[in-house]
DNA sequence: GATAGTTTGTGAACTTATTCACAAGCCTGA
DNA sequence: TCAGGCTTGTGAATAAGTTCACAAACTATC
């Protein structure tokens, strides 16, 4: 299959969560118009983005909602449960650790773990927070696919090596630094001072 | 001033957090080379993107540490304190509140705010929480230049009506849905959700 | 079953972003 | 002051992503 762009995938996710809705609503059709409009984005790219997968829809018609969804949550690989494993203990770790969207989209919390020995062994929610050293161990046990990153900027090097010895090869990243892994790990990071200063530079430069 | 894409202000703001660190460590030179690799791209990409605000570098040497740090910030805004409300003042919320970084960087959080009654007049570290019917009457005295949305999603449209109103032009938006604002108001946001679904995809799609 | 009215799927055109490649400029050392 | 070694800044070339535009296919109606 041709490489598809992040782009391409972000707007998928974004057509599936509007889907839902619609699901939801109980309307049974939609047009690549409409969910374009919902998405702020135009038919033809709606369409472009499908036909990279296949012909989802109707001519004259346009794509059945449970259907498209179907085949949407497939595309993103939803159909399976993801095992995930949160590393750092910390505030963004227990923040992430009580969050409900993962469990509610099929990726299931196994493991915490932290290097802090004053942290290990308490008891977080339904998991005990354990030594990153058994991460590698515990891993070809558990499988885990994902790797959610809340460490400090300091400690995350070392994590992501032990990340990467573990065989994990998702990462979703938290701390606000550069990771550098193997080409065939997948990152992504959620940098808020990034955000932020994306919005300081439109507020600076409105105008121009 | 041409058009600058998201790409690459996510960039600067990327070899600005560089820079910084190099700056602790006391080198005063980097070339476009170094700072490519740190942020996984190419020294092309480096010299074009800094290029599009002007020359900052000596030919044979490289880039001045403190001078292009400066330059940077300059570009994104950084230099004055940029007044920052929360709105929703639930677990993401109460994290944000809490969150250094906002402050580390310039952005001021003067104001939360929220819809239900319960919520309100508690305090919050050290601000006590508002009523978002207030948000349009203090912006004109706080005069806020960013509003950050953790709000559930059945709320977020009436609240960016709300936001918009207040004639607050920068949204950071943490729910999970997508924003219809006029064209002079810059939102990025923040889905753990399409985050993760891009790794699902990543995960389900390795080696095609 | 023919006609009118939709909407898809997709090459082709266009736009935007990245990479190439090299002249121009700066530093060091002899 | 000249030569050699770097590194920038930037047009030109390439690649990637988006939009256009239209034939093909479907529904509904008469």
């Amino acid at each position: 299959m041709k490489r598809i762009a992040e782009s391409t995938v972000r707007r998928l996710s974004l057509y599936l969560s509007f889907l839902e809705g619609i699901e939801r609503q109980g309307l049974i059709t939609i047009s690549s118009d409409e969910l374009a409009r919902l998405g702020g984005t135009t038919s033809a790219q709606v369409r472009k983005d499908l036909s990279l997968f296949g012909s989802f829809g109707k001519r004259g018609l346009g794509y059945a909602v449970p259907e498209l969804s179907e085949k949407l949550r497939e595309i993103l690989g939803l159909g399976k449960e993801w095992k995930v494993c949160i590393i750092g203990a910390g505030k963004i770790g227990a923040a992430l650790a009580r969050y409900r969207g993962f469990a509610e989209r099929g990726f299931h919390v196994a493991g915490v773990y932290d290097v802090d020995k004053a942290k290990i062994g308490k008891r977080w929610e339904s998991l005990t927070v354990r030594s990153i050293a058994d991460l590698e161990k515990d891993a070809s046990k558990h499988h885990y696919d994902i790797a959610v990153l809340a460490t400090p900027p300091e400690n995350t090097p070392a994590v992501v090596r032990q990340v990467v010895r573990a065989g994990i090869k998702a990462i979703l990243n938290f701390a606000p630094i550069q990771l550098s892994v193997p080409a065939d790990i997948t990152v992504r990071t959620v940098n808020m001072a990034m955000e932020l200063e994306g919005l300081s530079f439109a507020l600076s430069n409105r105008g121009d």
